[in-house]
DNA sequence: ATCATTGCAAACACTTTGCATACGC
DNA sequence: GCGTATGCAAAGTGTTTGCAATGAT
């Protein structure tokens, strides 16, 4: 339902301290709907269209204070860009090298989260996984 | 033994069929003794000082080549640089959000290497774990 | 002589910063 | 009205590209 979720953002938002402004709602709307991991760019030349003054410069504050407050969270690959997702339950990542697809996956019984290693305190766990997917594989 | 392993960057650059130049055994030689899974930079600027005429261009020009050959591997982060590594053995990496400091992690009977994963095919498997390393835990 | 490699400089792409305008309480 | 949010333009940073000089066989 479009109302249930815009009040779980606007909530989201309030917890950590975060006005939810029109920019920052659709930011996070569209994070939430596009489940693709979008790039910076990606989500501004969508919401582009939706707000004519929308800018780049609040597509990055934006994603970087959402990250800053833990609600959203930044995803280490080897592109140039960034790519983000609003999903933060624990879920590695499988990138396609044939069609660059990039989409969660379920981790259970694969790498079960450590709290130590090696002496290590263990903080996050990113998993990405790369091959090719099954659509690709003909 | 120094020697030991010039032979052995030559006879891996002459496998996948690159010659084995006095920049690209430097930077092989860079990646093997220093795994700090170094930028391009951080190579650069270390390589310059023995290499007077060292650009920049032939830094990301060979990391490339090895990379594309397979030689090298180029590391998922959230960071702005690449960083490299040439130790090819299947691994994990830990870094540390307190120092920076970026290592190998020993991942047997952690992530078991699986085939196939939800009907994809598996080719590449990174695993970083963030956290506080032992140094930092004071 | 020919082809690969190197390296300078310029171009590029993604992101950040400076600052003025607009908005919300 | 005052502090925050927004957005334009410019700067910054890491990487790539164009192309001429050099080097190896």
């Amino acid at each position: 339902m479009r109302t249930e979720l815009l009040k779980d953002i606007c909530q989201t938002l309030e917890q950590v301290g975060v006005r939810p402004t029109h920019q920052r709602i659709e930011i996070m709307k569209y994070l939430k709907e596009h489940r693709v991991h979008p790039t910076a760019e990606m989500i501004y030349s969508q919401l582009k269209e939706a707000i004519p003054t929308f800018s780049k410069t609040t597509v990055y504050n934006t994603l970087k204070l959402l990250e800053e407050k833990g609600v959203i969270s930044a995803l280490a690959t080897d592109e140039d860009q960034v790519r983000y997702e609003a999903n933060m339950t624990p879920h590695g990542h499988f990138k396609c090298v044939k069609c660059g697809a990039l989409f969660d996956l379920n981790l259970d019984g694969v790498a079960p989260p450590e709290k130590e290693l090696d002496g290590n305190l263990v903080l996050e766990w990113q998993v990405m996984v790369k091959g090719i997917c099954s659509c690709c594989r003909t």
